[in-house]
DNA sequence: GGGGATATGTGGTTAGACCACAAACGTGAT
DNA sequence: ATCACGTTTGTGGTCTAACCACATATCCCC
């Protein structure tokens, strides 16, 4: 086993045993490297791999910043990974609304109407009504939105996969705004959508929120300017009406 | 901008150039660190990270098995995330057994009759009628052939997160089979199941090729000794007969 | 008491050296 | 001519030792 390989064992060790917690700072790089007699440079390559893995933030200097922190939720090994596919390899904009579709509509339709992550959904509606709101936090909201309802099947797996293609979306959405005719109207039918949706989920009409997340979708990204996007994302998702 | 990140930008760079292809090595570490000014632990750093994501392989010596190379093929990016995941954070077989049945039942439904992957699944269906094979061997061909079936759909994402289930499912389904009283007839019935849904998406039966899939995993599972998971597999994918 | 110089501790980076390994190459004996 | 064995070459793996930049904490002088 390689040295780095040591390191990273050790840290999962360490965060399995519960002696470091999300929000703590890791031991210095150099007090690690001679605890574990290896050198300081193996310490810092498997402080990569955590770094890359959304797992740590490394920051220098002082304080509350600086040092190594533990940030990882469980799901944010994924972000990291996607971030950097996406940035490689440019998915094609039909795979990710099937996609988004599928998992999605999988969520609602088996929402659980009690999960404190409606409750978020809702303050995330709330703040998707400030007026003003700069396009960009609506976005990031929007998001932040989806992903709440998915968590609310209370599928680990499928919160996770939708959790990391948020942050890939964002990136599709803002250049598609830049194709609407009127970003403000859209932004309203958008809110509305969202209401509707969250209602219906609430109520325990798992079939009507699955469709209705589905017309959602595929409105949004078909308006938004991908003629190449033909079929039903809803027809996709659920194939025999 | 650290120094790795610009190592980390230059492979990508040259990625997207299609100066470094897949299986092909990328120059000596003490090349790059040279070529772009930087220190070969620099270099170091940004291949732990890009080997974390399963985009290359390091070999020490000489000869085709040296070097660095470069073997992410676009879905590889998923999957040493999701390993780490997975050994950090033992997931509950129930959301995988859903997610597997969700992804897997909507590629075969969507699966193109007439797509490469579906050769290469027939291939694997032969690999798994070899007599005498090992038992892992038998496994891991298995989770080849349902990967291939996904990846006949099309949709990149889906066959990503199908290849990024696959190894850790093969972790779970090791442990199973200790719990089979019979493991050569459960092979038995598993490769006539894998015949069977092969044939239906041959034929373009995407609505029985689907429901078929779902039976396949949901049997898989419960006869394996998981007595915790009672829902029926199909009934959650497709939950409106 | 205030304010600026200094000490401390953090990650970021570098240079240089050695090791282990595996293939390719030479050189010798047969 | 051929084979066998040592040598060379090039690769990643590791380590030491030093310096830098940065941000806080501390101390000492005014």
């Amino acid at each position: 086993m390689r040295a780095h390989e040591v390191v990273l064992g050790w840290v999962e060790h360490e965060i399995a045993e519960g002696r470091i917690l999300i929000g703590q700072r890791l031991p210095a790089e150099r007090t690690i490297a001679d605890q574990l007699r290896v050198s300081r440079t193996s310490v810092r390559e498997a402080i990569r791999v955590l770094e890359a893995m959304g797992m740590v933030r490394s920051g220098v200097g002082s304080g509350p910043e600086a040092g190594t922190l533990l940030i990882a939720d469980p799901s944010a090994p994924f972000t990291a990974a996607m971030r950097l596919h996406f940035a490689t390899s440019h998915l094609p904009v039909d795979d990710i609304v099937q996609t988004r579709t599928l998992l999605e509509s999988w969520a609602v339709e088996h929402a659980d109407s009690s999960s404190p992550f409606l409750k978020s959904a809702a303050l995330l509606l709330d703040a998707m009504d400030e007026p003003g709101l700069e396009t960009e936090c609506f976005l990031q909201l929007d998001a932040e939105f989806h992903v709440a309802l998915s968590q609310a099947a209370g599928n680990v797996l499928i919160s996770t996969m939708m959790g990391a293609l948020r942050d890939s979306i964002e990136h599709y959405t803002l250049d598609m705004i830049g194709n609407l005719p009127d970003w403000s109207a859209m932004a309203m039918r958008l809110r509305a959508e969202h209401r509707q949706i969250y209602d219906v989920v609430l109520s325990g009409d798992p079939v009507e929120a699955s469709a209705l997340v589905a017309a959602h979708i595929e409105g949004y990204y078909r308006e938004a300017g991908f003629p190449s996007y033909q079929k039903s994302a809803a027809e996709l998702a659920r194939p025999r009406p």
